[in-house]
DNA sequence: TATTGTTATACTCTATAACTATA
DNA sequence: TATAGTTATAGAGTATAACAATA
């Protein structure tokens, strides 16, 4: 058995320059994107909107009537998933479902004046989270890494 | 309501650049994880390891005999979590748990020959899934890429 | 026939708490 | 008292399949 550190960053040391797993890029992604995740809910603590009820609300926001469909095919998730971040939202009175003339199957989502005002100081608390989280990337650096990730992402499109 | 487009690629940019999301680095991340995590399951397949099963079995085979404690640690998972991952690999004949003289708690986890072969023949299929997800970058790209994800993982380790 | 919203259901990943056997 | 491995359990998040209402 490997002999185990004692102070923190000692051990940090011990347990990170690993193995081939450091140079791939999955298992560095996941490890980000738990991170991230992770501080996100601390910074919008017990009761607050989790990610994804986030960023429905922000795509509603932005996209006021839109379609629980629409909504689902843009967050990439099923219908079926949506409904309950919807019924979230609905019950926090931050947006309602509301029918539309014309065409009877769909119930577009309208967010509420409290939505938009909730909405709004979310995202001050949100991007200070990241403010925070990303303090040791530079601007350019934070450019840099948005532009890969999304490069990264739009590949998801093409299957 | 939007007018909805016809094809794959107008749908793409109506789906897409829609709202503050975009500009945030959590949202970003999280659409990105979500591509190559579907991507690594694609390219092993039905039966293939797990993207978490790999990682552990990565871990064994760099640190024969570690203990499940320690590779939790560094997995950054629960120590409970990690029974089912090694159930599997054990299932598979990819490790054995091995007592250890001299401390009856602890199982060391030895990597078998076949889990050792079957390892260096799934990393070269993972590599081969990255290379191929991320043609789009340059070298020096995904050098910054990574050393920028590392730098966001590390800030977990402060809490 | 196709689409919208919905429900039922199941699976993966993860965490907390409690247990046992050791130390 | 503390640690290693384990079990039970629950909670996110997601997907598939089927359904009713509507187009």
């Amino acid at each position: 058995m490997a002999p185990r550190t004692v102070t923190k960053s000692l051990e940090f040391e011990m347990t990170d320059v690993v193995s081939d797993l450091e140079t791939l890029v999955g298992y560095n992604m996941k490890r980000a994107y738990v991170a991230i995740q992770k501080d996100f809910r601390a910074a919008l603590g017990e009761g607050g909107l989790s990610p994804r009820t986030f960023s429905a609300l922000s795509l509603v926001v932005a996209h006021p009537n839109i379609s629980q469909s629409d909504l689902a095919r843009m967050l990439g998730i099923e219908r079926s998933g949506l409904v309950a971040i919807i019924d979230d939202l609905e019950a926090r009175k931050f947006l309602s479902r509301t029918l539309v003339p014309g065409d009877r199957r769909v119930q577009a989502l309208v967010p509420t004046k409290a939505g938009i005002a909730a909405y709004g100081a979310t995202l001050v608390t949100v991007q200070a989270h990241e403010d925070r989280l990303l303090a040791d990337l530079s601007t350019s650096e934070k450019d840099t890494l948005m532009q890969l990730l999304m490069k990264i992402r739009l590949t998801d499109r093409e299957s």
